[in-house]
DNA sequence: GGGCCCGCAGGG
DNA sequence: CCCTGCGGGCCC
């Protein structure tokens, strides 16, 4: 049998063998979507190919170039239209269900599961099945919910319901009946409202009315273009006789207030909840929100998602911030304030040494933590002292998690290879100095990747409970205290960073603080005028020899000298020559060489340097480990130019590159 | 130098 | 939404 293959202006341009694996028209399948990585009860409405060369030639040149796109709907959302998609993200509708006694630990299997709500009903996703337990009264599962193919997951999620927990069809798999012939069973999801969970017989303010909650008259509802809430037109106040004609509509909560409107040339207005806030108050006589522990991000590092572990691509060991805002814009530690950065369903990935805890101790490639919680922070406070015990929730149950052992909120827990833990990037700053040697002397500093041997509840000075954790050090990225290390953040030119103008909004104030000094000064004539003037010159030299001050001003780099081994590997990888000569371009911009191999050998899969990496006869680079990826959901192209690879390849590891590449970013591959 | 207490970011 | 938090500037 064969089906028509159409491109999107409805024009057949082929015809594809259906009774290969492809998806048939009609065919009752599940279907990933992309953002949440749920699957979704679909039907596939069209089956097309698209073709990279513009070439319209005979069919086996092109074959290798063209991609199968499947254009299914969505059965619970019809309005969401026709999605296309590539072929991993369709398959067979899920119709087995497994009994109890054929669930095994490691099994990877589709389930329902809330993300947001655990305990509730939620959407379905790919779990891997990581306990499994029974007890007279009840049967527990735990597993690892799997988001998507950027490798996301979900550690030791409870899944509530054991009994509806499906197999997953493989493309083209025969069992029984012909798949996707029929519907099968429908598969429930989490109610649309959470509020009322969709019970008709409840007023519910966020599914109907938003006034009163009423379902009736749906005609008469007017959906917010902002917040999409419903009204009634006789709900609103001033009551509307008739639908208006505008083609926007917004409630009263949305609507913008003329006077709110900012204009060209205007200062932001204060947003609804900065009105709330206590500096709204003119309460408080402070001059507050000018510092740098009150100014918000100006950038966002989107190199590496929020729950990556191991290294940030870009950022050696060394590299040093003045504040921590900038630590978080880089991406190394993201929270503002909090010590830990991690969720406690999955680990920790990054932590800050600031002495915040005096009983920690730190002797550079190892060092003693404390847990976050256990302290009264009413008043607004971001710390206080310890008034009760610690919990192994939250934060501290993150960074148990990356310990590799079993977790244990009682005793704690030590791991067996402590190696095989997951990796914590870690951040000293100069407020540490007062307890330990290895912090800086100003600033924030990423120290490199630090795994979890231990952790144990322990009674603190305080006398109450808390947790704590030693770290080891595990990164071939030298630490910036040993010789190599600091000949490396010479190299690198590692200087502290400072926030854009920061230095020059100082450089301004102190001259302002000046004037004003002389003006008073000015009136009554004294002798100490000489004395100012001394004064003012030494700071202007120093202003001038500061290796941070100017970044504008040229200063000449030296290039970066690669050693006669890793010339010599280069060289060898013959394979890459073009991009070797591409990179080797920018060795006179020094230290910046490094960011442009990075960029010249990013995974297109993972976005991180290639590592174990597979040179494709396209001339492209990939991590092995993210082609076999793409294998086993029987993709067989070349993830960047989508080059058939055939389902046989090799996949063997250039040896050369990774060799050049391991000595110019030591230790990149931690936490791989 | 020590205490106060703010906005921001992130998890839950 | 709410809660938490090993920052950080300003005032005394």
């Amino acid at each position: 049998m064969w089906i028509q293959v159409r491109t999107m202006d409805g024009k057949e341009t082929h015809r594809v063998d259906s009774l290969s694996k492809l998806t048939k028209i009609n065919e009752f399948v599940d279907a990933r979507d992309l953002n949440m990585g749920a699957w979704f009860e679909a039907k596939v409405v069209n089956v097309t190919k698209t073709t990279k060369s513009s070439a319209e030639g005979d069919e086996q040149t092109e074959a290798a170039e063209e991609e199968i796109r499947y254009h299914v709907t969505y059965e619970d959302y019809p309005d969401y239209g026709v999605v296309e998609m590539a072929g991993k993200d369709v398959r067979p509708r899920a119709r087995t269900v497994y009994q109890w006694h054929q669930l095994e630990e490691g099994m990877v299997v589709m389930l329902n599961y809330n993300p947001d709500e655990p305990k509730d009903r939620g959407y379905w996703y790919d779990a891997q099945i990581q306990r499994k337990k029974e007890t007279r009264t009840q049967r527990e599962i735990y597993a690892k919910i799997l988001l998507g193919e950027a490798g996301d997951s979900l550690n030791d999620c409870r899944i509530m319901f054991v009994t509806e927990i499906y197999k997953i069809e493989e493309a083209g798999s025969k069992g029984g009946a012909e798949p996707g012939s029929e519907s099968p069973l429908k598969r429930s999801n989490g109610p649309e409202c959470k509020h009322c969970k969709d019970n008709p017989s409840k007023n519910c303010r966020w599914c109907n009315c938003h006034v009163c909650g009423v379902k009736q008259d749906p005609d008469k509802q007017l959906l917010c273009d902002e917040c999409d809430m419903a009204f009634h037109t006789y709900c609103l106040n001033p009551p509307l006789e008739s639908i208006p004609e505008d083609e926007d509509w917004y409630c009263p909560d949305c609507r913008n207030d003329v006077n709110e409107v900012v204009l060209a040339g205007e200062k932001l207005k204060e947003s609804k909840k900065k009105s709330k806030m206590a500096s709204a108050n003119s309460s408080s006589q402070r001059d507050w929100g000018k510092g740098m522990a009150c100014v918000g991000r100006t950038k966002q590092c989107t190199i590496v998602p929020s729950n990556h572990y191991g290294r940030v691509p870009g950022v050696p060991v060394g590299t040093q911030w003045k504040f921590r805002v900038q630590v978080s814009e880089s991406g190394v530690h993201r929270p503002h304030v909090a010590g830990i950065h991690g969720r406690s369903n999955d680990g920790a990935y990054s932590l800050v040494l600031a002495g915040g805890y005096e009983d920690d101790k730190d002797d550079g490639n190892e060092f003693t933590y404390t847990g976050s919680g256990g302290r009264d922070l009413s008043g607004n406070k971001r710390t206080a002292e310890q008034s009760c015990d610690q919990k192994l929730t939250n934060m501290n149950r993150a960074l148990a998690l990356n310990c590799n052992a079993p977790v244990n909120e009682k005793n704690g827990a030590e791991a067996k290879d402590w190696k095989a833990g997951k990796p914590v990037r870690v951040v000293r700053s100069c407020k540490g100095r007062k307890h330990s040697k290895f912090s800086p002397e100003d600033g924030n500093r990423y120290d490199g990747i630090y795994k979890v041997q231990k952790y144990w509840p322990e009674k603190g000075k305080s006398g109450f409970l808390v947790w704590r954790y030693l770290l080891k050090r595990d990164d071939d990225e030298p630490a910036p205290w040993t010789r190599d290390g600091k000949e490396r953040v010479k190299k690198l030119g590692l200087t502290m960073q400072y926030p854009d103008g920061y230095l020059e909004a100082v450089a301004a104030k102190e001259k302002e603080k000046e004037n004003k000094a002389m003006e008073l000064e000015e009136e009554p004539e004294t002798p100490s005028k000489g004395k100012r003037k001394r004064k003012s010159q030494k700071m202007d030299a120093e202003e001038k020899s500061s290796p941070t001050k100017s970044p504008s001003k040229k200063m000449k780099v030296e290039a970066y000298k690669l050693s006669r081994e890793q010339k010599a590997l280069i060289k060898e990888d013959e394979l890459n020559k073009k991009l070797w000569d591409e990179a080797m371009q920018s060795l006179s911009l020094g230290p910046k060489f490094l960011n442009k191999v990075e960029e010249v050998f990013l995974c297109i899969c993972c976005q991180e340097v290639v590592f174990q990496p597979v040179t494709t006869e396209c001339q492209h680079n990939v991590c092995r480990e993210c082609l076999q990826r793409s294998f086993k959901a029987e993709v067989y192209t070349c993830p960047a130019c989508r080059h058939d690879l055939g389902k046989n390849h090799q996949m063997s590891v250039n040896k050369s590159l990774q060799a050049v590449l391991t000595q110019l970013f030591p230790g990149y591959s931690s936490g791989r």
